[in-house]
DNA sequence: GCTTTGACTGGAA
DNA sequence: GTTCCAGCCAAAG
């Protein structure tokens, strides 16, 4: 299979995270069909470019592995989002993006 | 076609 | 809590 490919199923994923959401690179390469192809998503979507909402795309634990003022931007693009974050990190247990729909937190959910 | 680089991750120190 | 190390994968040169 040509990378393109590869770029596109990344791209997919990633425009499946709705708007206040966030997922983490490994995430989104697992939903692309890459579990371990974490590196590969962030290569992905530096080709990409602005072609798909790279900011909502954070790295393990929700922080941004961004440099310089790229990772200035992604904070102020997701702020603008509704996301919450706590210290340098985004607060990734009310905003992370999980495609099976969580049925219940059972007793975790609260008010 | 091989080597280097990087927007990664999980575990240990 | 942070910092360091080895492993993984894809894009660029």
């Amino acid at each position: 299979m040509p990378s393109t490919d590869y770029v596109s199923k990344v791209l997919a994923a990633v425009r499946r995270i709705p708007r206040g959401k966030v997922a983490t690179y490994g995430d989104v390469a697992a939903a692309a069909g890459f579990p371990r192809a974490a590196r590969g998503v962030a290569a992905a979507l530096h080709q990409a470019g602005g072609s798909a909402p790279w900011q909502r795309v954070l790295g393990a634990g929700g922080r941004i592995c961004l440099r310089g003022e790229d990772a200035f931007e992604q904070r102020l693009l997701l702020e603008a989002e509704g996301v919450r974050f706590r210290g340098a990190r985004v607060d990734m247990k009310a905003h992370r993006f999980e495609p099976r729909g969580r049925a219940r937190p059972k007793g975790g959910i609260h008010p």
